[in-house]
DNA sequence: CGGATATCAGACCTACTGACATTG
DNA sequence: CCAATGTCAGTATGTCTGATATCC
């Protein structure tokens, strides 16, 4: 390939990277303003929790932190209300005294499939008011690549090429 | 209406939307984890409002708040730093005592600018690490699609169709 | 003891709500 | 006087850093 992936591919890059810094801010500030997500009462780094528990099974505190991407502190925050809720339960590791294994509960389970029931939230209107079908599709693309971003692992030497 | 648009369709969406929020809170996270979008010292929201006033000209606080969803009280606390590190200036509207035009500066183009350029950021790296041109691509769409929806104006009765 | 895990306490960052001054 | 704009003060949220207790 010649220059194809020269300057002008490393500046659309980061062009790319900057406006997609932007539009996060200004969605996440949307979804702030239309108030809820949810309507659950719970936060989106709560849901993100049940997501993983529901999906990965128990986990320690530690393994939701580094999935999550947060410090376990954060992650014990959010555990808490889950807890109290009784949408989520901890018990002790079976071999390992010092973790404790968060499960999700079957209340949990059920607060979860609802939320992928309901119609009324701001965002699902959002996305059915302005997406066609083939946006969807396009949509769903952008959640992988969102979630593949978020996990990017960049090996010791970035290899610039 | 048969049920092509029925509870099926609907809930795919609600789907949709939960996975949406969850990736967004992730990557977000895992920005902050990376400590620093930029490494110019600015927020994002920051440079969400020199993007606004590059491509808008001179606003005011008030016009700034709607298109980024936030507060005045927020963008006054963007619009102070800003000011002081001289990336934009604040004058007088002419006809309306009321108002404070904010407009970018020389050095705030080229500051803006030169973030078009930096390489060397997580995110950048991070998108060159992870996507194929194809996918940068849909990248592309994927900004474009959360642009949309944070500007989406769900008027009155959401019109399904 | 040292490494890992979890928890407690204090601080910060960003944005919000409420109250107020100024202008039209 | 009322509406709109902008500013000041206090508050809330989610997260972080630092310190401590416990377990392997």
């Amino acid at each position: 390939m010649g220059r194809v992936d020269g300057i002008e591919g490393k500046r659309d890059t980061a062009k790319a990277a900057v406006r997609l810094s932007v539009a996060l801010k200004r969605l996440r500030s949307r979804l702030r303003e239309e108030s809820g997500v949810t309507s659950t009462g719970f936060t989106i780094s709560q849901l993100a929790l049940l997501d993983h528990l529901l999906k990965q099974g128990p986990l320690t505190a530690a393994s939701l932190a580094a999935v999550e991407h947060v410090t376990q502190q954060a992650i014990a925050q959010s555990v808490a209300p889950l807890k109290a809720a009784g949408l989520i339960t901890t018990g002790p590791h079976p071999t390992d005294g010092r973790k404790v294994l968060i499960d999700i509960t079957p209340a949990g389970r059920r607060l979860f499939e609802s939320l992928l029931e309901s119609r009324e939230t701001w965002l699902v209107r959002a996305i059915d008011a302005t997406m066609s079908p083939k946006d969807r599709a396009a949509l769903d693309v952008a959640v992988e690549l969102l979630e593949r971003l978020a996990d990017a692992d960049l090996s010791p030497e970035v290899v610039i090429r």
